[in-house]
DNA sequence: CGAGGGTTTGAAGTGCATCAAATAGTGTGG
DNA sequence: CCACACTATTTGATGCACTTCAAACCCTCG
């Protein structure tokens, strides 16, 4: 095992953007900050598998991490991506401190790990971030909702756009370029779907909505064009990001 | 619009009985039991939809109850179908107090109706209760995961089998009869197929693993053999309700 | 330049949806 | 208790979307 740990700085002020630690008191940010340890961790590293014991939870400062559960015979479910900016592993105190997926570093990522004990302890002690922690959980569940009622009511190419739609800018209207976040098979398994189903897919919306590929790279002249065809099937309109 | 309301004893015991107030404090237990307010409703009655402004949340004591959005031709997305002795509508605290979808009486029902603005100051001032509401959503969250990767690798009959299992009471193993709680068709949308889907899934189940069908009435002979074919596409082995 | 992964394309195959119609089941009034 | 109306469920035939397997292509990087 070599060690990927590298102690760097991490201040209370990074805590704090953090939507779920926006909030709550000195303390608690202090507490938390103090244990915090700042990590490099390369792509296809392993953090952890289902049903290790949880000690800590992350915070990504940047990259990406997959979360996942395995069937007998390997076959992936995907449970998230999870973004820069974004937590995971902190429900796992509600879950015997055990985690309940595997965690898979997908591209090159610094990760804050942190301490589950204090959380929980904090939690306890401090009634805003408990409130907090159930408005995170909130609008994971609103989330998780949508992702269902999607894979129902959308076809893969009305995934796709959504995906595209959910990945701009709040505001962007004309002439935008945006860069998928990471690889295409990745995407697709992440939308439910097989590559080859995501490629054709993907020349479908175009046809459709007029944007344009270029690798990794999407073009999109007019936002409400694609918010037109792929929110058609869906029971929330556009700018459906938030609420 | 007639009257639906009708005012009948609902005690402390009752309340208890749901495990997110179990272990709450005699104060919150108290406050809340006071202003509840049984109400029957009879079936395809719509309790509030979704938009609502939300001061009730409830507890279903019997009957069955169905959340669901629509988009905009009118097809609808179920997020959930209520069994008696679950809650629905407590999440509404944490979306500006604005019920998410809208619920509707599919099977004649006797709810107990239940104040949101008590439920949120007694969440601020019992850390005991904010904690058994974060494991509450908690429990939900993993259900949803779940739900999600059932829809990715589980096949009709499979879903369908999986469903029959969590009806199951924990530890039975042979010989069982069971009915269906409520009509194929919602059944089937629930499980997020067509009826004609679910009625030759079930054959097909049937087919595979020897259970009997007489209308609602479920024989099966070996639980493991459901079992074994049902949960051989999913990360989580048989007696998987739990955990 | 050549190897190897990621991506696209092609050609079947499968499962579920859809449309249409038959059948079973349920409740009603005679 | 029966006949009728109406709904729930099943059955049949067909179509479409996505999957699967296979091969080509493309791009990056040594």
């Amino acid at each position: 095992m070599d060690q990927p740990v590298q102690r760097k700085k991490f201040d209370v002020a990074q805590l704090r953007q953090a939507p779920l630690f926006a909030q709550c008191d000195a303390q608690t940010a202090s507490h938390l900050t103090q244990l915090a340890m700042v990590e490099r961790h390369p792509r296809d590293r392993i953090l952890f598998i289902s049903g290790d014991e949880a000690t800590s939870f992350f915070m990504v400062q940047s990259g990406w991490v997959k979360l996942f559960r395995e069937t007998l015979d390997g076959t992936q479910a995907i449970i998230d991506i999870v973004p820069p900016g974004s937590l995971f592993g902190e429900t796992a105190i509600f879950e015997d401190d055990t985690y309940t997926c595997s965690a898979e570093i997908i591209e090159d990522a610094e990760l804050v790990r942190l301490p589950l004990a204090t959380l929980k302890q904090e939690i306890e002690r401090d009634g805003t971030l408990a409130l907090d922690m159930l408005k995170s959980m909130t609008r994971h569940r609103r989330q998780q909702d949508k992702e269902l009622e999607h894979r129902n009511l959308q076809n893969a190419p009305q995934r796709i756009g959504c995906f595209l739609l959910r990945l701009l800018p709040t505001g962007a209207e004309k002439n935008i370029v945006l860069s998928l976040p990471y690889d295409k098979a990745l995407l697709a398994a992440r939308l439910g779907m097989q590559p080859e189903t995501f490629s054709r897919a993907l020349q479908r919306l175009k046809a459709e909505t007029g944007i344009r590929i270029k690798g990794a790279q999407i073009e999109i002249d007019d936002v409400a064009q694609l918010a037109g065809y792929t929110c058609a099937a869906c029971t929330s309109q556009f700018p459906c990001s938030d609420r």
